[in-house]
Order: structure tokens, then C-alpha cells, then sequence
DNA sequence: AAACCCGACT
């Protein structure tokens, strides 16, 4: 059997690595509760819905007067301190979730209170770190609190309720920025045609779209354009997809890396893969960088004809653009060769990425227990799930099988 | 200074 995945070759070129940094605190987000509203200085979206998508703030902790966290900073940072930490975690989230809430109480304490730019980044943090009801339960603190909020610390609100699957709520705040006198703007408009599309209400969405240039309410910018790219192809219409592309740059907006990334894994899904190879090459040429996920989206689409050695050149390709591969790269090769009954490379695969200090997730050992399955291997696919996973630590997940 | 869009396993 050819050897797919050629080690050396990837040992000889030394690749950068980020890493991603886990989320472990876990948080039911269905976790509502009711709301009655008495205060004047409180958000009128929240009095007129009456119910509020809310959350046990140290939910993970027992003793919510000591709270689970080993933040490492002094009891009172200073204002540059504060500003520095925020503007940090405001790209990555933070590692614990009360890390966040113990930073926010800090917050709340301060005189002066800090402005809403610290707080919008504290709101970032906790998108980043898909905590969409923690952060509305924030937003309604800080709005309890008389903290003057601005359209972007709405925006994140709905943006979050859209992420919860309340886009009647995201509307309803959409009033309420209105009404307090606020322009909702470019991204306001485009969140709520994401949360249109993910609700499978794609008439709706483009409804809203046209109505907006119609009445000159926004200018769509790349990432309007991007989400319904997305949309439109995700629900198989591919040709409105293509048509709405080469028209934005007709209005003057310039595709970007997640318009051509969204094409590219659209199409390889189609299992048009050289079509999306000829976009990757289309991109490139005018000037438009390729990232991991650009990369993620091809490797996959040749893995599903079998295209090693395309997919080998893909990945000396990313090593010559400095882009490293990362846990989901790696994923897609342990998929596919297992599939292949390669179990050799899928077993080098996993070496070489923990060689690199990524760290095999439970799709990884998922896809490896398949791959023994497959050939009918089951002692060693229960031996990764009652050793190996046990002792990294690695909960194992359930899906139900449908017949 | 802060917000919106793209990728993996069943």
C-alpha cells in the first residue's frame, strides 16, 4: 500500500504552530430564567420580551463567593494593566469562564468605572469563547448598571442572541437600539441576516438584503456579501452563490481570504475540486492570501478522491506560505486514511502531530476508532477509547444512530 | 481601543 503521509518530508520543514487554547468550563445555555424589569436604567428590550436568556454566573463552581479561578493578576490591576488584559483576551477569550466573570465583578468596582470600550471587549471575550448567554447576561448587567452602551455593545447582543437561536429576540433589540437613538449599521444588518440564514430562513434574509440597499439603510460591505455566499451555497444554490460574487465585485467590493475560502469549501464539497484548486490559484494571483482553513477545505476535497499526492503538495505548499497546519488539518488526514484502511499513516499522522504539540482532539480519536473499526480492528478501537482518551483526558461524545 | 463572515469525526 503507498504511504500517504510522508513524515520525513514534513519533519524536514519546520512548520509554525499556534495553539489553541481549550475551553473546558461548561455551561447549559438553555439555562433561562425570568426577568422582571423595574428599573428605568434597563434596556426596553428587555421589558417588553420580559424573559431574558440568562445564566447562573459560577455555574461551574460551587462556592460562588470563592470563585474557581487562578487569574494571574493582582486584586486591583492597574487602568494600563486592565486595558492590556482586555485588548488581549478580546482575540483569544480567556481559559476559564470565571476568569471572565471575576475580571467583569472587578470591573463593576472600579472608580471610575471603565469605559465601554473595556466592557465591549470583555463581551468579545466571552464570544470568542461561544459563551453567547453568559455574555448576554452580561450586556443586561451592564446596562442594569447605567454604563453607557453604544451600537457595538449591541451589536455583540445580537449578535449572541442570534448564536442562542432567538433571532425574534435579536429583532426585538434591534427595536431597542433604535428606539435609544442609535443607527444600527452595516454589521447590525449583517448578523441579523446570519441569524436569518442559520435558521434556515433564507427568504427572509435576502428579503432583508434587498429591502437594505433599497432604501439606501446600509452599504454591504465583504462580510455582508461573504454570509450570504455562505448561505446561498450551504442550500444548494450554488448559482445565485456565483452570480452574487462576481456581482460584488461589480459594486466595487473586492472579495477577501473568507469570500474565496467559502467558494473553495463549497465547491469541493460539490466534489468540484479542481474548480476550487483553479480559485485557489485565481485568489493567489490577485493577491489574496490563503489561510489554514482555505488549505483545510481543499485537503479535504482531495481526500475524497483519494488525491495523496495533491494533498501532499498542499501541504509543502502551506509550509512555503508559513501557514501551519493545525488540529482540524490533521483531523482530515486521520479521516481520510483511515477510511482508506491506512492505518500505518493514520497512526503516523497522530505522532507527528503531538510531535508538534498539537493535541489530538475527540474527533481525532473518533475518526482513529473508525479506522480500526473498519478493518475490523475493534480490540484496538476500544483500547484508544479505554486508555488512550482516558488518560488524555478526553471525554468521548454520543451520537445517536439513526436508521 | 470594541462588533458581523469560511474548515474536521459519528
Amino acid at each position: 500500500m503507498m504511504r500517504a503521509f510522508s513524515v520525513s518530508f514534513l519533519r524536514s520543514n519546520p512548520l509554525l504552530l499556534s495553539h489553541s487554547s481549550g475551553n473546558s468550563a461548561v455551561v447549559a445555555l438553555d439555562n433561562h430564567y425570568y426577568y422582571n424589569s423595574s428599573s428605568s436604567c434597563c434596556c426596553c428590550v428587555f421589558t417588553s420580551t420580559f424573559h431574558v436568556y440568562a445564566i447562573s454566573h459560577f455555574s461551574t463552581n460551587p462556592n460562588p463567593f470563592k470563585p474557581n479561578s487562578t487569574f494571574p493578576y493582582s486584586s486591583d490591576p492597574t487602568h494600563a494593566r486592565l486595558k492590556q488584559l482586555l485588548l488581549e483576551k478580546s482575540k483569544t477569550g480567556f481559559d476559564k469562564l470565571d476568569d471572565a466573570l471575576v475580571l467583569f465583578d472587578k470591573m463593576l468596582h472600579r472608580k471610575p468605572l471603565p469605559s465601554i470600550f473595556q466592557f465591549a471587549q470583555l463581551l468579545a471575550a466571552l464570544v470568542k469563547m461561544k459563551q453567547y448567554s453568559v455574555a448576554v447576561s452580561v450586556f443586561r448587567d451592564i446596562c442594569v448598571k447605567g454604563i453607557p452602551v453604544d451600537i457595538v455593545t449591541f451589536n455583540t447582543a445580537i449578535n449572541c442572541f442570534c448564536h442562542l437561536n432567538r433571532v425574534d429576540y435579536a429583532f426585538s433589540l434591534l427595536a431597542g437600539t433604535i428606539k435609544r437613538g442609535f443607527h444600527p449599521d452595516v454589521v447590525t444588518y449583517t448578523t441579523l441576516i446570519t441569524g436569518l440564514i442559520s435558521q434556515d430562513n433564507p427568504a427572509e434574509a435576502q428579503l432583508l438584503f434587498t429591502n437594505l440597499i433599497r432604501f439606501k439603510l446600509i452599504q454591504p460591505n465583504v462580510v455582508t456579501y461573504n454570509t450570504i455566499i455562505n448561505g446561498l451555497y450551504k442550500r444548494a444554490h450554488a448559482c445565485t452563490a456565483v452570480t452574487l460574487f462576481r456581482y460584488m465585485e461589480k459594486k466595487g467590493c473586492q472579495p477577501d481570504t473568507v469570500t474565496y475560502s467559502t467558494l473553495i469549501d463549497c465547491l469541493c464539497k460539490l466534489r468540484l475540486v479542481d474548480q476550487a484548486l483553479g480559485l485557489l490559484h485565481e485568489m493567489t494571483k490577485k493577491g489574496i492570501t490563503p489561510n489554514v482553513i482555505t488549505y483545510n477545505s481543499l485537503i479535504q476535497g482531495l481526500c475524497d478522491f483519494n488525491r495523496w499526492q495533491d494533498v501532499n503538495q498542499l501541504l509543502s505548499e502551506m509550509n512555503t506560505r508559513n501557514i501551519s497546519p493545525n488540529v482540524r488539518t490533521f483531523n482530515i488526514l486521520v479521516d481520510a486514511y483511515g477510511k482508506e484502511g491506512m492505518i500505518n499513516d493514520v497512526e503516523d499522522v497522530i505522532e507527528f502531530m503531538i510531535q508538534r504539540g498539537q493535541h489530538p482532539d475527540v474527533v481525532t480519536y473518533s475518526a482513529l476508532m473508525d479506522g480500526y473499526c473498519l478493518r475490523g480492528e475493534v480490540d484496538k478501537a476500544l483500547a484508544v477509547l479505554e486508555t488512550t482518551m482516558k488518560k488524555r483526558g478526553i471525554v468521548p461524545t454520543f451520537v445517536p444512530i439513526i436508521f
